[in-house]
DNA sequence: TTGTCAATGTCAGTAACTGACATCTATCTA
DNA sequence: TAGATAGATGTCAGTTACTGACATTGACAA
C-alpha cells in the first residue's frame, strides 16, 4: 500500500473547487483547504505556491498540448492557422470536463485576483507558442502577434464553447471566432499602411 | 497653508518607484515606502488597494482617455480603426515621462505579481473600450475581438516605442503593429471560414 | 471660541506565505 | 532482518500584507 493517501495534489485541488463554492474564494482559508483534503497548511504550499495557483494546476498539461500540435503543424500552414488549429485540438482535454471547467471559470471571472492568474497563464502560453512559431521559422514580430491573436481567438472560443447549450465543440467556436477576427482585423483594402 | 504636505498619493507613488527599484520590489515593504513617504503604512491602504496598485494610479486616466478618444472617432471608421487611433493618440500621454515609462515596464516585467496586475489593467481596458464601440453601434463580438485586437496593437507598439532608440513617436509604432497584426490575421484569400 | 470634517495615526488582529527542523514509512542494503 | 535512506508530511516560529475600530490632528466655518 502506499505510504500516505495517494494525489495529496488531486485531493487539494478537489478541496479547494469545493470551499471556493460552497463559500467563496475570500472565505476560505489555505488552512481549511488541507484540513479538507487532510492535509496541512504547510504541505499545501509545497505543492502549489499560492492559493490562486491551486485552481491553474493543468496550464502545463495545455501549454506542453498547444506546443506541440504548434510544432507539429504542416510547415505549409500560416502561423495563426496553425495556433488556431492547436487551440481547436485542445477541446479533447476539456470535453469530458465541461462542467468542471465551467465551475472554474465562474469562479475565476467573479474573483480579480484569479482572473489575474489566468491572464497570466494565458501570457505564458502565448510566449511558449510565440516561440514554437519561431522554431517554424516565422519571423519574430509575426510570430508574437500570431500567438497573442491565437489567444484572443481561444479566450472567445472557449467562453461561448461554456455557453453553447447546442454542445458544438470548441473546434466550431475557434472556427467562429477566427473567422470573427479576421473580419475585423483585415484592412478595408490591401494597403500598405493602416488609413487613419 | 496646508494641513499636510501635498500629494500624500504621488508622493507614495515616488518613494514606491524609488525603493522598487533600489532594493527590489519583494525586499521593499509597504512600512518602507510610507516611511519614505513621511506617512504611515496605513495611509498607504487607503490610497492603494495593495502594495502593487501603487504602479498602476494612471491606468484610469488611460481609460478614460481611449474611451474618449474611440467616442469621438468619425461614426464611419472601422473598429480597429478607431481604437488604433486612440491608441496612437494616447502617445501624448506618455511622450514626456518616457524615462519614467521604460523604469517601470523593466520593473513590471520582472515581477510576475505585477505583471498580473497590468494583464488585468489592459483587460479593464478592452472591456471598456469595447463598451465604447458597442455604443458606436458596433456588433457584439465584434465589439470585442476589436478592443482586444487593439490591446494587443497597443502592447506591441508601447514595447517597441521604449525600446526605440531613435524616438519616433508611439502613433508610428501603432501603425507598425497594425499592420503586421493586418499581415497576420488577414485570411490568405476572402473565404466564409477558416482553411484549415 | 468652538464645532466640524477630512486626512492621518494608532493598535490589534487575521491569514498568506516561508524557513528550519522533526517525523514518518516504504524501500533499499548489508 | 536490522538499519540506513529518502521522499512526503508535520510542527513551529516568524514576517508581512491587509483590515477594522477608534483616536488625533488642524484648517476652516459658524
Amino acid at each position: 500500500m502506499a505510504r500516505w493517501e495517494p494525489d495529496a495534489s488531486g485531493r487539494l485541488v478537489e478541496a479547494a473547487m469545493q470551499l471556493y463554492r460552497e463559500r467563496g474564494f475570500d472565505q476560505t482559508t489555505v488552512a481549511d483547504i488541507a484540513a479538507r483534503a487532510g492535509l496541512t497548511e504547510r504541505t499545501f504550499f509545497r505543492y502549489f505556491a499560492d492559493k490562486r495557483e491551486v485552481l491553474f494546476s493543468g496550464s502545463h498539461t495545455l501549454q506542453d498540448f498547444l506546443v506541440e500540435k504548434v510544432t507539429q503543424a504542416p510547415p505549409s500552414m500560416r502561423p495563426l492557422d496553425a495556433v488556431a488549429r492547436a487551440v481547436a485540438a485542445s477541446g479533447e482535454i476539456f470535453e469530458s470536463r465541461r462542467d468542471f471547467a465551467r465551475q472554474r471559470q465562474t469562479l475565476i471571472v467573479s474573483h480579480p485576483e484569479l482572473h489575474e492568474r489566468e491572464l497570466i497563464k494565458f501570457a505564458a502560453l502565448a510566449s511558449a507558442i510565440g516561440e514554437a512559431l519561431r522554431r517554424r521559422g516565422v519571423p519574430a514580430p509575426a510570430a508574437g502577434l500570431a500567438a497573442d491573436a491565437g489567444m484572443t481567438i481561444f479566450k472567445r472560443a472557449f467562453q461561448s464553447w461554456l455557453d453553447d447549450t447546442k454542445k458544438k465543440d470548441l473546434a466550431h467556436h475557434v472556427r467562429a471566432a477566427q473567422t470573427e477576427l479576421e473580419g475585423v482585423v483585415a484592412s478595408a483594402r490591401r494597403r500598405r499602411a493602416p488609413s487613419w
